[in-house]
DNA sequence: TTTTGACATGTCAGAGTTGGAATGTCGGCG
DNA sequence: CGCCGACATTCCAACTCTGACATGTCAAAA
């Protein structure tokens, strides 16, 4: 009954803020912080969902009000059955995500264009992967890599993007001399 | 004005059925079934969502009913607004796609579970990655690669789920290796 | 002939997401 | 002291997406 009702799928909003609550309190504006900083490429938020969700979170009991500051601050803290829902979550199977892409969309229906403006997407599609590899490698030095639990995790999520543009940048590149093949 | 309003970022759901339509003239029954099949891992959608899209964009002026048939059969066209649109949307600079990703979104939150429990759901990770390639493998086997434009955007797009699913899998191992080494 | 299954469309409630606007407080700098 | 910028919360309108429900027609097999 208390685990909080509308089940299953998504609302991963909820798991990331157990998640960050899970280290240390904070407020809703320290929560923003975070989602604009380390997670904003894994799974941004808004303002709205981010306080919209604390008040669900403590009604349903997997959060508590900690301390009041200053300005209103609410200092929110996760609780024990908090703790276990993160759990749950963290260990439980995750479904095969069908994930929705614009790019392979688009790939789809490619035919409606000159091959002339086919390849210029796909082109397209390779600088702008390779655009990104450079920005995460740009993250990657700036960041200072302490021994801290977290950062570890951050460097496992940085490799995964470094190797995932990797790969679109090949994949366009490649679908580019096919379509110059097949063209023939 | 006729530039169907809600502008710019999502509802490529529009884009998908105007692509569709472009090849030919169908039915909402038979978009169902497209995008039950060749569109399903790339971008699903419900009933709810194409029949009230097909009246969006007709009302729009990118689709017209052509012909009606037996049970209440309505055949949608693509009229030349819409070929404009797609047209547009094709060529438009793809926008960066923020995508949200709850596996990586656990991976950050990896630190709350034991090292073992860890490793399990990375582990986990790799074999659903390998499980789908192999899906994938499967696919191209069954499908006849015909010479027409159509399945030529479908090998594409399917060469990109084989590298991606590789990508993922070989990845997922690395972490694996990595938390090992972390962990001492 | 009856019944089943494929064809075919439509509506709805609820959750999630976005983006913006409105409101107010505190600390420190000039 | 007065003001600005950072801190901090709350509400809202619009749209998308999901999943279920409701309804009806036609063709062919049993």
């Amino acid at each position: 009954m208390s685990t909080v009702e509308g089940r299953v799928d998504g609302m991963s909003l909820r798991h990331a803020m157990l998640g960050l609550l899970a280290d240390r309190p904070a407020s809703g504006y320290d929560l923003m912080k975070r989602f604009e900083t380390s997670l904003s490429n894994v799974w941004p938020a808004t303002q709205s969902q981010v306080y919209g969700e604390l008040g669900k979170l403590t009604k349903a009991g997997l959060l508590e009000v900690a301390a009041e500051g200053p300005r209103g601050r609410k200092e929110y803290a996760i609780t024990d059955e908090g703790r276990e829902e993160l759990r749950r979550w963290l260990t439980e199977a995750a479904p095969d995500p069908v994930r929705r892409s614009d790019v392979l969309l688009r790939v789809f229906f490619l035919n409606h264009l000159t091959p002339v403006e086919a390849t210029a997407y796909l082109m397209g599609e390779a600088e702008r992967a390779a655009g990104q590899h450079q920005a995460l490698e740009e993250v990657e030095r700036n960041v200072d890599w302490g021994d801290d639990p977290l950062s570890v995790n951050g460097r496992l999520a940085l490799e995964y993007g470094l190797r995932f543009m990797a790969m679109r940048e090949e994949w366009a590149r490649w679908a580019v001399e096919e379509l110059g093949r097949t063209r023939r």
